[in-house]
DNA sequence: CACCATAAAGCAAACGATTGCGCACGCGGT
DNA sequence: ACCGCGTGCGCAATCGTTTGCTTTATGGTG
């Protein structure tokens, strides 16, 4: 039913081969003969099938998106439509398409990746791998598909990745309320096993240290990625016999549940307490008070993501282990006390 | 590089047809040349090359998704993961794999389906298409691919959709709000052209009409779909010379700017405004207060999308046009008022 | 012992493109 | 008149599967 190039050649009256060499701008082909087919094919509408063309060239021009096995949780935070816009964005700037690793039931992420690679519908891979010890890691090692991981800082492992500086991040963030005059300073992390969890946490330890403030474990408390968690961490903080002056979260969604807690037993932000959070998602900005929290560009992860791997698809014969590195910035809001100078009471709070 | 089936053939003695009918459970291969050939599966982990196979069988089992040109504006909204959500899961379950339109730059919307569809590489395509007058939608008719629109009603198209019921929805928002005894009801829609604003909208006159409440156009306000322009729809209507004591928003985002904007000129919610929105997205729940608003089942609009469009590929000989309907429930929360029954005072309360 | 079902597995032709190689033709140089 | 070469195009193999048809082996029957 659908036309395939012989039915333009034989239309054009010539060779599918031809017709081929006029789809790639082959130059042995004379003008007159060209613009006869072109004139064919346009008539036609004919569009190149690009199974078979992927079949012959070895190559689908798509690439392959791996979620974490964690996937309905992850759905629910604002992070991941941003990084899929950045990674599809990018993605079609460079002609390339997007294929989702979804079938396969039965399969373990594991398996399916295998499938996902040996069944050739993708050129390359990008695996949003959050978890220390994630076993695709080990697995994608030792195939040898282009691949770039998001969310693993380098050094790592063996394979090309980007993430941001998270222990930097983090320590920049309680820098920030080490600087407000806050000693006593929550964290609010998610699962132990989340890798920008251990990196921001060893950046706020490392700040304490730097700052000369003892670390205490009790105002470390890790919980589920959802607001939820970042509401029972900060209900735990507030229990506390010497309650934090301020609180890191390490998501921003944490931070909004850590906000619920404290507005729900009657404490206000920023008076009562800083928050800073991470991500900078839209919510931050218009939220109440407005959250002060950690910008991590997670638009251009996914950009940068794209690109790496692109560039490791076309012109790198092996795979390349380079990594990348996306910048932060602290977006100062209201929710830390810092907005307005005038108001930088926050280190005479009692403790 | 990658093994072949000739090569799992080579090592257990056998032809590429006999394990392609292992690989079949094809009944005419005898139980031992069968187990024989399955060791060699596994002991070489092969796994067979979709793309070759999506050229014999003529289908790739796997849905195109097509997403709206306004995309980014769309990936803001939590709708998208929602709704991506149901439809993976649900892809995933029935053994597709999902495609995102992304490549050809240049191309418009048409072309991209266009060059989806004949490329080979997807069964059937899915269509976020939420504007009026879609030119995709003519084109998919023309077109005799498998497909399903996802927020188009029945009705409008001669292609299969799934949608909620969004003029009853309205209505049913607005008949809420008119039982607590308000009088004056304001609708901050999002673009004109949005079907579900027409929907909701006409679904809210009609509810005034039943009610006996005037029409009036001035409590009427579009904007764009996004927080921002809740918030500007809000101002709006704060400024009229009678203010609503009543707000349906038609998103759940645009309900949040509504809300930001009553709170900035020192409005109480639902003290001095009740609010209702639309979707129910998880910030919904956690809001302050607590937003009602009408749960639409955005993930089993997704899902039922997937359903219909596998059903169709498979069972279908043509493309059936059958539609089908997702029901929508009010969430009452405290942003009405009528979460506590004994502050139903609203309908007293000074225009 | 010839004959023929029947079962099991192989041969080869697709699917729709790409591409190395070769052929025909025309033209300029000797 | 012949050789050589460049140009323009077609032939046919190839990519990795699937599948209709054929072949081979086997055992039962007349």
């Amino acid at each position: 039913m659908p036309i395939s190039i012989k039915d333009v050649a034989v239309k054009a009256g010539v060779s599918p081969s031809t017709v081929s060499r006029v789809l790639a701008n082959n130059p042995r082909i004379s003008p007159q003969t060209s613009e006869r087919v072109r004139m064919v094919l346009k008539e036609m509408n004919y569009h190149p099938n690009e199974i078979a063309r992927s079949l012959v060239r070895q190559r689908s021009r798509t690439l392959g998106l791996i979620l974490p096995n964690a996937i309905d949780q992850f759905f629910l935070n604002p992070f991941f439509p941003e990084v899929l816009r950045g990674i599809s964005q990018s993605a079609r700037k460079l002609g390339y398409d997007l294929f989702l690793s979804t079938a396969s039931q039965g399969l373990n992420d594991v398996e399916r990746l295998d499938q996902m690679v040996q069944s050739k519908r993708v050129d390359g891979v990008i695996l949003l791998t959050v978890k220390l010890d994630d076993p695709l890691l080990k697995h994608v090692q030792d195939t040898h598909v282009p691949a770039v991981l998001i969310g693993r800082s380098p050094g790592q492992s063996m394979v090309a990745s980007i993430n941001n500086d998270n222990k930097r991040a983090g320590y920049d963030a309680t820098m920030h309320l080490l600087r407000l005059g806050h000693q006593r300073i929550g964290f609010i992390g998610g699962s132990p096993e989340l890798i920008l969890t251990i990196d921001r946490l060893a950046g706020y330890a490392q700040a304490l240290s730097d700052g000369n403030v003892r670390f205490d474990p009790q105002l470390v408390t890790s919980e589920e990625f959802l607001e939820e968690g970042g509401y029972t961490g900060m209900m735990k903080l507030l229990a506390l016999p010497t309650r934090p002056s301020a609180i890191i979260a390490s998501d921003d969604v944490l931070a909004f549940g850590a906000m619920r807690a404290a507005g729900e037993l009657g404490y206000h932000i920023p008076q009562d307490f800083a928050i800073v959070g991470f991500n900078d998602i839209p919510l931050a900005k218009i939220a109440n008070p407005p959250l002060t929290t950690m910008n991590v560009h997670i638009f251009e992860l996914g950009e940068g993501a794209t690109t790496m791997l692109i560039d490791q698809i076309a012109n790198r014969p092996g795979r390349s282990t380079e990594s990348q590195i996306v910048p932060h910035d602290l977006i100062i809001r209201r929710s830390c006390g810092a907005w307005n100078p005038t108001n930088n009471l926050l280190s005479h709070l009692p403790q």
